[in-house]
DNA sequence: TTTCTGACA
DNA sequence: TGTCAGCA
């Protein structure tokens, strides 16, 4: 899976990350705060993101503008990132389908249909 | 010039 | 979350 070695290349800057995902370098910084995204640092201790980090932070984004709560993003990736590495160590796959079909619930309540096919494909 | 951290509102 | 200060 040489794929997910490139996602996980940390090769963007924040100036990049803050046009790519429209958010702002404190709102970042604070997603980071609360473990959302763990960019690389450079020897100047500069933040480097990968394409994956943005996918992470769009996620968030959206799940913000739904109005979902900080704490209860952070549990949804605790879950996900928990379920995920399940299936990496193929453990349980049941329970990445149970914290799927959460999370699609979760945005479904909260709005119609924002949740992107492409970022769900990526678990399956 | 840009980003970083910490702090205040 | 915006913004300011003081560094690197």
């Amino acid at each position: 899976m040489s794929r997910e070695i490139r996602r996980s290349m940390p090769l963007l800057s924040m100036n990049i990350v803050m046009q790519l995902t429209e958010l702002s370098a404190r709102q970042i910084r604070y997603y980071e705060e609360h473990q959302l995204v763990e960019p690389h640092r450079t020897e100047g201790n500069r933040r480097m993101f990968s394409l994956n980090d943005v996918d992470i932070l769009l996620e968030v984004k959206d799940y913000l503008e739904q109005g979902m709560k900080m704490a209860k993003i952070k549990q949804l990736f605790a879950k996900k990132n928990a379920a995920t590495s399940k299936k990496a160590q193929d453990l349980s796959d049941s329970e990445l389908r149970r914290v799927m079909r959460e999370e699609m619930r979760q945005a479904q309540r909260l709005k119609k249909s924002s949740i992107r096919q492409g970022d769900l494909s990526r678990f399956y």
